[in-house]
DNA sequence: ACCTGAACACCGTTCAAGT
DNA sequence: ACCTGAACACCGTTCAAGT
């Protein structure tokens, strides 16, 4: 009896989920992205859900992909190593601002399309300046896993400094400062791959 | 009554559960360190466990200075660099060797004895190539991120791998040759580091 | 001092049943 | 086609009670 595009306004489909996800993420973090919370947040019943998506691991995938939609590209005109550089602070500047959005990419594989087209196109970075095929692939990996990991430990140096208010730093467990650490890594790996270059 | 040094021979102690909890992590992986599974393994009730140790974070931190303890330290008399490359392949072995051992080490903070003296002698390494105190930290923050995210995404190729016996690989996504892959990173970040030695 | 029973407050996922 | 009720098989943790 009811058509298809009858206004039964279904108020529920997979990026609603997605976006719902997300905001619990925001204000709440990794850890409270549940099936349950998620389809309290929309008023249904976690059962739905799976209708919609296969399962956690696809939702934090699609969480995952929202993460990656904003960021945004480097002008084209730089050089290879500014190129990455700005890249590399855009992306982190990203992390930092959504709660925990470093635990989700950690946790989840690229397997979705915003995600997929930055890998390309940082790929492509390093193909421009030069590398071959094997070389511009490792080098993509270990700058990859430079930005997430570091936000990851960031994380907690950030979760140390707010759990303990001692004011008066312990002064011999000094909290590093973390920007400055970043470009500090950031300009060690950029100098190496220089070296890789033939 | 009951004096201490009687024969009550109480078969269970903080290290014994820790051994347990190893042995878990070894066979089933990280997923399966379980309080309850631990506690099974044991043959006394989950809740016995929690007047040997305070909760799950802390089980997991001594799961992980388990894992650090067999790793050798390399000979002092070679170069810095040549040190830290044996020590990079000496603990990615471990890492390869113990089921999800890296997954224990990213998902716990190093608090232990075993891991805290791993930090302290590696970071010895960067003050006596030349480095200041600063850079020294951000080098070995850097070289500790890489070794450890390296083997988490080794982790998930030889999943992939694994998952897909497809025999004849599907040629356009070349699974990459992780032990080569690791050498080129490691020396790259070697590389640039050499470059921070005033 | 050490261990247990029993509960509390959660999870992800499935599936027959409803509309 | 989409949603729900109700269950299954799990979690970590607490705490009064036992020995």
């Amino acid at each position: 009896m009811t058509t298809h595009n009858e206004s039964h306004h279904k108020m529920l489909d997979q990026s609603k989920i997605v976006q719902a996800a997300f905001e619990v993420l925001q204000l709440e973090g990794y850890k409270s992205i549940t099936i349950r919370k998620v389809a309290e947040k929309l008023g249904i019943k976690s059962a739905s859900l799976y209708w919609h998506i296969k399962n956690k691991k696809e939702l934090l995938e699609l969480v995952a992909d929202e993460i990656c939609k904003d960021i945004q590209f480097p002008v084209e005109k730089e050089n290879w190593d500014e190129q990455l550089r700005q890249f590399a602070n855009q992306w982190r500047d990203q992390l930092l601002s959504i709660k925990d959005a470093a635990v989700v990419l950690s946790e989840t594989a690229p397997t979705t399309p915003y995600r997929i087209q930055l890998i390309e196109r940082l790929h492509q970075i390093f193909i421009n300046a030069g590398m071959n095929k094997e070389n511009a692939f490792s080098s993509l990996w270990l700058y990859n896993i430079y930005i997430t990991s570091f936000i990851l430990e960031e994380y907690r140096f950030l979760g140390i400094s707010k759990e303990t208010p001692h004011s008066s730093t312990p002064t011999h467990l000094t909290i590093p400062d973390m920007e400055k650490e970043f470009q500090f890594g950031l300009d060690t790996m950029l100098m190496g791959l220089k070296e890789k270059i033939e």
